[in-house]
DNA sequence: GCAAGGTC
């Protein structure tokens, strides 16, 4: 090390920590890995020679969630409102907070280069979070200190370095602040509504039924559109189709009524007789005008994955993905900006200089070069980053050719449009009378095309409207009065959702793709691919929004997220504090769950016009230990059990389930079933699984059960079970945890076997054995293990004097132990399983059976 | 299994 005092400087993103560094150091820096990249050099700073280093986080370090004890979905989500919250690392692979210490210690200076938003006045204090406390500054001085900066230009980087401040607390905390919120309000919703209608209707295939502030709202504008559509009650209008000839021009020209329609069709044949009555149009005037089709302003996000949807059919999230690629391979600048004003300093020339030569707008550009570039157009600067522009030219075949070209091709084209003339054309109109109605006739001439070179789909047609004089009189070619309906709105093309969350302020330039995707992905709507990626909700959806509505229209209007946005804006500027807005605005939403909650049937209702009811699908199965009528079975997923009567839904894991030769559970009284997972199977009885009847006893699980559905402590376990599991047993009773036991398995021979409860070993017994039998009172003598009852055949045991009876213990005896083969069975250690209990048999140092069946003993443990 | 916001 150099020795100097060390300035660090952390940047929101590894590139843009590299153009700073590379404006800091005028090109001079010398890069090297260690977690994410460090670019150092020399540089003067506080009027003495420091040693720079400039690295990045990867946007958030932290992120929000609840503690450990309130991730279960048992729990009373109202309590979610009051629940403590807690940060952790983002992405703890990425070893951020790692870097940053290490990076960090001992250094006099941080200087913070996050992006300026208030998301990175947020990050700045992570990262002081994580690098102030290891720094070594002088004393007394100020060594936090945050950059401001505008573009990321040679210009506006020195200028922040000269003008370097102190990082905006309330900012933060309004970031905060929403974090907060989102996560409570999204969480408590969300569990409550999937527990609450999960299981009631049978073709309601959904994991979870999700709420949120920013993906509610955007659902409800594709619900919204969808009422009006199918509310839509066609209306029958006329309207008169007049063509005229000119002579002087050797056509027929196709007018426009100017009252365009009727909706009465006798009035609509009054005015055709009226038409009809002359024979002549007298041209009544004539105007010319010279008008512009102005160039576009330089492109942001949001208008890049507007046209990606509209016109290239390529939807918001793969279009985002796309421009993520081409901006990582130096073919486009950063895509996720929000200005579409160029940045005082940008290098326009530069940046279309880049693109001479290009096969297909090279020439354009050559002439744009040769003088006619013209200053792009208005736009807003919203200091985030520049508009999206091609960085260097490149072919179909350079850029991968597909979406990744066409993504490309949009983006070099609109940035050359941006800084190319108008295109400027002249309109002619004129209007004529017959039968004392107007018509118009109109063209246009384009006079210089302009951008419109650049980007040919949006010129303006050069269909010239000739010479038309006023006073001329022009015959009458054809009137028709043709009859028309009025027809509802399409259902809305992405392109437009997007822009209704712009203008709405739900979600941000990066986040918007992510709820578009998301209530595709929970099945609320559909994105047609053909016909303009238009998004179409599902029943699901549109009966989700009603309940909205129903219950309480806010939770599903845009003006949630505004009104949350303007408390935020109160901590932000300063003018109330982060504690009582969190906690007021909390207790409204905590209120609004409350009314939610007391009004769900309201919904539910809406569920039942749109979904079988559980109780009328499914077929019967087991029986009820309350009413002692059968339940159904629910085949589709989630697997479930439902009781007509008691109106109950029990949750059956994943997996089969077969019946247990009419057994009743001894507790409740319920059928018991046989649960089968992989090789193994176990005694299970739905509703003990629904409602364990003891501490620490299982509850449904989501997926695969990974040992038996019930604890020891179960009298349909406890009865079967002969011995702690060799595998699992002992080890996890160390940990003060139940170990797993050996039972046997309840379907009987003719493979008899014992399983575990706790994970995948499996106890199998060869076939000298006929039968085999547990019984409580026999216990062996050496280790207090219940010895089985193993009854052999006659012609094949191996017990002295052709006897067929032998209790004896698992684990002690000899001769019982030569007639098993221990296996791990197949079906363990997938889907969480619980307690984490399930085939943990590896690396303690034995030997675990191999996963092959294969000889071996009680004593090879 | 849950939100929304950064960014890879």
């Amino acid at each position: 090390m150099s020795g100097l005092p060390v300035v660090l400087c952390v940047a929101e993103k590894p590139s843009l920590a590299a153009s700073i560094a590379g404006f800091l150091s005028e090109g001079k820096h010398r890069s090297r890995r260690g977690g994410q990249e460090v670019h150092e050099f020399e540089r003067d700073f506080n009027g003495a020679r420091c040693h720079f280093k400039v690295t990045a986080v990867i946007g958030h370090v932290l992120s929000i969630d609840f503690p450990a004890k309130f991730q279960s979905w048992d729990l009373d989500p109202a309590i979610l409102f009051d629940a403590p919250v807690q940060k952790k690392e983002a992405t703890p692979k990425a070893r951020v907070v790692e870097h940053l210490e290490r990076e960090a210690k001992g250094a006099s200076h941080l200087i913070l280069w996050l992006d300026c938003d208030r998301e990175g006045e947020n990050i700045c204090f992570e990262v002081i979070d994580a690098c102030a406390p290891v720094m070594r500054p002088n004393r007394g001085d100020t060594f936090v200190h945050r950059a401001k900066f505008s573009a990321v230009s040679k210009e506006s980087i020195e200028r922040a370095m000269r003008t370097l401040g102190a990082p905006n607390r309330a900012e933060a905390l309004a970031v905060d602040a929403r974090q907060e919120l989102d996560l409570k309000v999204g969480v408590a919703f969300t569990r409550f509504q999937t527990r609450f209608f999960q299981g009631r209707y049978s073709h309601l295939d959904a994991s979870v039924i999700s709420y949120g502030p920013c993906q509610t709202p955007t659902l409800n504008f594709a619900v919204q559109r969808h009422l009006e559509i199918v509310s839509h009650t066609p209306e029958d209008f006329w309207s008169l189709h007049v063509e005229v000839r000119s002579t002087s021009l050797g056509k027929t020209l196709v007018t426009r009524w100017e009252r365009e329609r009727v909706f009465d069709g006798d009035v609509g044949e009054m005015f055709r007789s009226m038409v009809a009555g002359d024979r002549h149009a007298l041209v009544e005037s004539v105007e010319e005008t010279e008008e512009f089709k102005r160039r576009p302003p330089g492109l942001n996000t949001v208008d890049l994955l507007k046209a990606a949807s509209a016109g290239m059919g390529m939807g918001a999230h793969r279009a985002m993905q796309v421009a993520e690629r081409l901006y990582i391979q130096g073919f486009i600048s950063y895509p996720r900006t929000e200005s579409t004003a160029y940045p005082p300093g940008f290098d326009l020339k530069g940046t279309l200089k880049a693109q001479r030569g290009h096969p297909d707008w090279g020439e354009w550009v050559e002439e744009l070069l040769a003088g006619s570039m013209t200053k792009p157009r208005g736009g807003k600067d919203e200091g985030d980053h520049p508009p999206i522009t091609p960085v260097r030219s490149a072919t179909e075949s350079a850029v991968g050719g597909g979406e990744a070209w066409r993504l490309y091709d949009f983006v070099a084209r609109h940035f050359i449009a941006s800084v190319s003339p108008d295109c400027a054309y002249v309109s002619r109109r004129a209007t004529l009378v017959a039968g004392g109605e107007r018509f118009r006739v109109s063209g246009q001439t384009v006079i210089a095309p302009g951008w419109t070179t650049v980007m040919p789909h949006r010129a303006v047609e050069d269909d010239p409207l000739g010479e038309i004089e006023r006073g001329e009189s022009l015959p009458i070619a054809t009137v028709e009065l043709r009859q028309g309906a009025t027809s509802p709105p399409p259902y809305l093309s992405e392109a437009e959702l997007i822009g209704l969350m712009e203008r709405n302020g739900i979600g941000t330039d990066a986040s918007i793709p992510t709820h578009i995707n998301n209530i595709e992905s929970r099945k609320y709507v559909t994105i047609q691919s053909q016909g303009g990626r238009r998004v179409v909700p599902t029943d699901l959806g549109v009966t989700l929004v009603q309940g909205y509505h129903r219950i309480d229209p806010e939770l599903a209007l845009p003006a949630v997220r505004s009104h949350v946005e303007k408390q935020l804006d109160m901590i932000a500027t300063g003018k109330a504090d982060h504690e009582s807005i969190v906690r007021h605005t909390l207790a409204q939403f905590a209120a609004k769950f409350r009314n939610f909650v007391d009004q769900i049937e309201r919904m539910d209702t809406l569920f039942e016009a749109s979904f079988d009811p559980t109780c009328s699908s499914g077929k019967p199965f087991s029986k009820c230990g309350r009413c002692l009528r059968y339940m159904r079975l629910v085949s589709t997923r989630p697997q479930r059990l439902y009781c007509p009567t008691q109106e109950e839904v029990l949750e059956l894991p994943a997996g089969t389930v077969k019946l247990y030769n009419n057994r009743e559970c001894q507790l409740c009284g319920f059928e018991l079933l046989l649960y089968q997972n992989g090789d193994r199977t176990y005694p299970m009885c739905p509703w003990c699984f629904n409602h364990p009847p003891f501490v620490g006893g299982s509850r449904p699980t989501k997926g695969l059960v990974s040992g038996a559905p019930h604890p020891r402590a179960h009298p349909i376990v406890d009865a079967l079970v002969v011995c702690p599991c060799p595998e699992c047993g002992e080890d996890d009773k160390l940990k003060g945890r139940e170990g797993g036991w050996l039972m046997l398995e309840p379907v009987g021979g003719p493979r008899w076997k014992f399983v575990c409860t706790g994970c995948a070993l499996v106890v199998k017994l060869n076939d000298s054995v006929h039968r085999v039998t547990v019984d409580k009172l026999d216990v062996c003598g050496a280790c207090g293990a219940r010895c089985p009852t193993v009854i052999y055949h006659k012609d094949r045991t191996p017990l002295a004097g052709g006897e067929t009876a032998h209790v004896a213990c698992l684990a002690c005896d000899d001769l019982l132990n030569s007639s098993i083969e221990l296996a791990r069975g197949r079906g363990a250690a997938r889907g969480g399983g619980r307690g984490g209990r399930g085939g943990r048999g590896r690396g303690r140092g034995r030997k675990p059976p191999s996963d092959h069946d294969q000889k071996m003993s009680f004593k090879d443990f």
